[in-house]
DNA sequence: GCAAAAGTGTTGACTTTACACCCATGC
DNA sequence: GCATGGGTGTAAAGTCAACACTTTTGC
């Protein structure tokens, strides 16, 4: 199809949280970014994305631009935020619809880096193509908000987790630590989760319960 | 500018609420509507709002409409959410960057309705063009959550508001009684407010005090 | 037994809610 | 004086944060 006097066009971009382990053991908050091959910011980091497909849906935009550049299936994904300001990028005049996403950072997705491919600390990302590094600190902000009043943390982990591996992503993605006793009982108490009976065999002390999501929660 | 292959076309609608009295004299939550004069949807109700202009801003573009519609310049403008679905409209693709503001109500801007612009209570509108009720749903929503953490509510009013006015705004977007003793001590604590040290006079009763907002406040 | 992490109990500080009561004005 | 809403006081209930303590495992 083709229009004349179009205003803009339109590009899907995806902020993708994970938690990897790094060299020295502790968990990091991670994002993947892509070099860019073409003008304008040819050779430059930026957000993976594209522009937006006919007949797809503006979620299963970013659902597909995550999957080709991570492999991996998105655990949470939500819309950040349109941003359009009319000189973001130089030449024609595009929107950018935002979305964020969390995977996990077990599955090992990460093995897909390549040449043009690549993760980065979240708070420590080098200079974006556009006004992509705004977009990153907005996301990281929305992150962090959201994780206070809401129940996504689980998105980082499997179908099953231990409640110290998810206080430890509380832990990182907030920086700062949590009581161990009353993370605890603020999650029982909500019903967020569920106890599956089954326990982690093989640690070095008491082992611990393993949980799971409860999906029909509030 | 004649671009070839465009994904779909943009779109920036608002959302607006003012509060105005009804005929028995309580406050009503009101938003404008404006009627279609072409097809789709030709003669239906619809949000206010139009093409994105090639060099304006989103908001300023949600700002115009509303200047437009109503007369009046928002108190409170926030994006709300890009709606992007390819059957939202038939025929060629839109996506609509919706936007959802506040309004005075004593500005009496609602003088401005024609035949083509009616007022319609927020949580009573007729069944509109596209997406158009849902959309309006979310906006309430985000209304009534957003009133209950944040300081918006003076963007009801105008420049200066006794607390009995500004509470009143809360119990009608939120649809229950609040407290006056408690509701003055929270706003008073959070120093979202100062007062000016003028009364109103010629009340049946003790002249209240008047307030402004507190722009200097968190 | 000892170390380590799981899991429980308890207390004080703080916040929220309900409601009693006094104050200032018009009539 | 009396009615009305403005404005203040206060105590009970609930929530939250700190931290001591008990339990269960591997070594």
């Amino acid at each position: 199809m083709t229009t004349d006097n179009v205003s803009a066009s339109i590009a899907v971009s995806t902020v993708i949280f994970t938690l990897t382990p790094s060299a020295d053991g502790v968990l990091e908050l991670c994002i993947p970014l892509v070099r860019r091959i073409r003008e304008p910011y040819a050779g430059m980091w930026a957000l993976p994305g594209g522009p937006l497909s006919p007949s797809e849906d503006l979620a299963a935009s970013a659902s597909r631009t995550l999957r080709e550049t991570t492999g991996l299936e998105p655990r949470y994904l939500e819309q950040l935020y349109a941003f359009g300001d009319p000189e973001r990028s130089p030449g024609e005049r595009v929107v950018s619809i935002v979305y964020w996403a969390l995977v996990g950072g077990d599955e090992a997705g990460q093995a897909l880096t390549s040449e043009n491919v690549a993760w980065f600390a979240a708070d420590d990302v080098p200079p974006l193509a556009f006004d992509h590094n705004a977009i990153v600190e907005y996301a990281l902000w929305r992150l962090r908000t959201k994780l206070e009043y809401s129940r996504i943390a689980h998105g980082f982990l499997g179908p099953t987790f231990t409640l110290a591996q998810l206080r430890e992503v509380y832990e990182v993605i907030l920086q700062k630590p949590i009581d161990p006793g009353n993370f605890r009982r603020t999650l029982e108490a909500s019903r967020a989760i569920v106890p599956t009976g089954e326990r982690v065999k093989g640690t070095r002390h008491r082992p611990p319960q393993l949980y799971r999501y409860n999906e029909e929660s509030a």
